[in-house]
This record gives structure tokens, sequence and C-alpha cells, in this order.
DNA sequence: GCAAAAGTGTTTGGGTTACACCCATGC
DNA sequence: GCATGGGTGTAACCCAAACACTTTTGC
């Protein structure tokens, strides 16, 4: 509980976070989810991992401030980009600091796997495993685990996984997407058809050649529609 | 990160805005879906309705200010609250007046339909039908737009219809909800079972009495669990 | 030929839809 | 009795899961 109204303490502060993700191959060679942090070097929660963020300026929009955000703490261009959640209640931040209080707006991206292995890591920026985090700064563990359950939900019912991959993929491949981000094994003819099946991939003529085995298809994702229902709101941004 | 960008031009103001839905009978007698609106009284957009809202005070949480912005236009509270999205483009206001920009956060809100018979209407507050809406102020329109979306869409994997009625309610009633928000008809039988398959509702020994026909069971809503699935977000707050 | 993954076919069961039918009450 | 909605039964259909099976390559 800290002073009464704005006319003497001020007003809230506003500032943009992002919760970044990507595909990394483990240590066994499987395809895994990992989010990029950044290292916090003031107070509160000095030394903290924490998600990467900063103020609005005046003349960027919501998704542009996510956007460059992510390209100042990675290098890299969003794949996909979407609106998390605004957070602001009173105890985000610990109570001896409550005279400035921030509400973040947080988006949530995807960046591709092959950029995500040149990206900048270094002292205070790293990718960690997104199902083995410590406890983050402020109320950032508990935007992490929305923001996970938003990309779990909603890569059943759209194309998401899309903005993990190249322009031609093989299905072996998308479907290794899947299993990342949902975290279990899919049955690879069902898999097949239900992709098939909703019209979201076309296959080329190409395939991939080098497999000790029979060349697999390359897909692409068809152009047309961008599936990615937020209804009225359809900016699910790709670079 | 703090007052960088600002040093010159000031930083974006913070605003609470709130969609309020109810359900009110119309000239046949059936139940259709309304929101309360408000009139401009300044510029811009002066005499033009929009969503009731306002500054974010230093002191309330997100979901306070909505609650409270609803109180102050309706006299209403929320039987059901959720953020809905935060809207920050560049283009909201008309372009002379982008000194002053506005980022609002809005949320949704259902209040009761015999408590909103009830509330306060006025010259410059009024119930309007939700689906026949002339253009409102700043990009009301749309967030309306996409306000409907997520209630209807809501509506078929959760216990959202609970906001717009009492404690106890007749199957029936509760099929009326339904097919007021969606729009179209309801097989009974279907819907019976539906609702009841996922236990949402148990039967209590009452019946209404006083139809001109075999007397329905009253049904409430089992209280243990609140399945308004927001994933680690669950905070579906009713009065 | 053999291994390994690509790709196809088939069966099964659960869930939804459409619709017929009986039940209980007021008049 | 009759009209009216409450409430139940059921067959048809669709779709997704499970899993067997065939195909095509590298070695």
């Amino acid at each position: 509980m800290s002073k009464l109204a704005s006319a003497d303490s001020g007003v809230p502060t506003l500032a943009v976070s992002t919760v970044i993700f990507t595909l990394r191959p483990n240590q066994a060679g499987a395809m895994q989810l990992a989010i990029a942090l950044v290292r916090r070097i003031k107070k509160p929660y000095l030394g903290l991992w924490a998600l990467p963020g900063g103020p609005l300026s005046m003349n960027e929009d919501l998704a542009t401030a996510a956007s460059r955000n992510l390209l100042e703490t990675t290098g890299l261009h969003p794949r996909y980009l979407e609106q998390l959640y605004a957070f602001g209640n009173l105890d985000r931040s610990p109570n001896d600091l409550a005279e400035d209080r921030v509400v973040s707006i947080v988006y949530w991206a995807l960046v591709g796997s092959e950029e995500a292995a040149e990206a900048v890591e270094g002292e205070n920026v790293q990718w960690f495993w997104a199902d083995q985090l410590d406890p983050l700064a402020f109320d950032h563990s508990l935007i992490v685990e929305y923001a996970l359950w938003r990309l779990r939900n909603k890569l059943e019912y759209s194309r998401l996984a899309h903005g993990f991959l190249g322009e031609r993929f093989t299905l072996a491949q998308l479907r290794e997407v899947y299993e990342a981000v949902l975290g279990r094994a899919l049955d690879p003819g069902n898999f097949r058809r239900m992709v098939q099946g909703n019209g979201a991939v076309v296959a080329t003529s190409e395939r991939l050649e080098g497999t000790r085995h029979r060349p697999p298809k390359l897909y692409r994702y068809d152009s047309s529609i961008d599936l990615t229902d937020q209804g009225p709101l359809n900016t699910g941004e790709r670079k």
C-alpha cells in the first residue's frame, strides 16, 4: 500500500517486454524449446534473470517496441509476434519500491532455429530451456508460464510451427517442432493427414536428399491464408 | 532502463476501458446481447459514443480500475471480468492530437440481466444492441468487435453464461443465453446433455412453478471448479 | 538384402447432430 | 383432452487414435 491518488505520486510507468521462444538442439540432438533471458544489472533482483524489455517510446507502436527489444537483445527478427497480456498488479515489484510502479505489456515471439543459433549470447544474455527455469525476477516466472501455455494451446489450431522453420521443410521436421513444443510424441501417419487435411501446407516438387533412407518431400506453407486466428485483430506479424 | 526516450516528448498515457455486456429483452421479448456506452462530452469525437474508461491511478490494479469504471458508469458490479487486449497503435487518435498518445488496456465484463435492468441510464450513458452499433469514437468499434469475438469463442468451452444469470436457473434459460450470444438456435436435447456432461451444472431439488407446462428443474453452477480456462492466470473475478 | 524412415490404408471408438418420442403440468 | 415445453433415447455420421503395412532410398 503506498500513496493515495496520482495527484502527488505520479502515474504508473508503461513498459513492453517480450518472451522470445526458439527451438535448439539439446545434448541428445533433439529439438527443445528455449527462451531468451537477460540478467538484471541493477536492483531490484540484481543478478537474477528476467525478460528483455524496456520503456515504450512516444513514437512507436506496441508491437514495434516488442520487435525492437527483441532485436536489441538477440539481434534477431521475429518470425511471429503476438501480444500476450498486460501485467499491472500492485505487488509486481518489491514493496519498498512501490513508488515506481510499472505496467508491462508483454509480447511473445518465435524466432527460427537456424537464426537463433547465431544470436548474440553473452554474459548477460542467454538461452534457457523453457521447461527448467530457475525463478526469475519480478513476476516473470508467471509470465513465462502463461506464454508457454498460450504457445502450446495455439499450436494445435493454427500454423504457428512455421515460426520455427525455414521456407521449406519436411513433414518430419514439422512434426519435430510440434513434438518439442507439446512435449510428447505424435503418430507420423496421423500427423501427416492432420497437417495436410487443413490445407496449411503444400508439397513442392523437391525432395530432401542426403538422408540414408527414402528422401522425403519438401513442403512449404500455403501463403494465401495465414490462419493465426485472432479474430478481428489479425496481425500475427511476420518479418 | 527507465525514463530514457521520454526526455523531450513525454511518455504515452495509460488508460483502462471496459466493454460491458449484458442480455436484455428486445421488443419481441427475446434476450439479446447489449453493451453499455458513454457519450463523448469533449473533443475529439465529441458527441459520439465510446467505451467507458479512464486513467489508471497509482494505487489500483488493472482489474480494479476496470471494475471501478464499470461501477461508475452503470452502477453495477461485474459478474465476470477479464482482460481483453492492450490497444496502443499510434493512429488511435486523430493526427493533430498525436501528442497525447493513449495506450488503453481494455477489459470485458458480464453483468446479470436483472441487475442491468436497474442500471443507471441517462443522456450520456446507454445500452446498445451489440450487433447493430453505429461507428464509435477512436478505435472502439474494432475493440467491441474483438470483444464480441472473444465472448462467443469462450462461451463454447467455459462457463461464461453464468455471468448473465442468477444463482438458480432452468436449462432453457441457460440455453437462451447461449442462443442470444451465439446468434443461433440450439437443439434442446443436445444442449442439455452437453451442459450436464461436463459437470458444470448441478440440479437442485427445486422446480420453477407457474409455467403453463411441465415445471422445469432449477439448476445451479457447481462452484467447486470455475473452469474459465486462462491457464496459469486463473482470475476470472466474480463479484 | 537390410535398415530406416516415408508414406498409405484400415479399424475402432468417442463424441456430436438430427430427430423421434415420452412425460408432466396448466388450462 | 390438448397444447407446450421438459426431458430421454437412439441411429447416423464424422473425426481422431492406433497400428499394420507398403514404398523408396542408402549402404
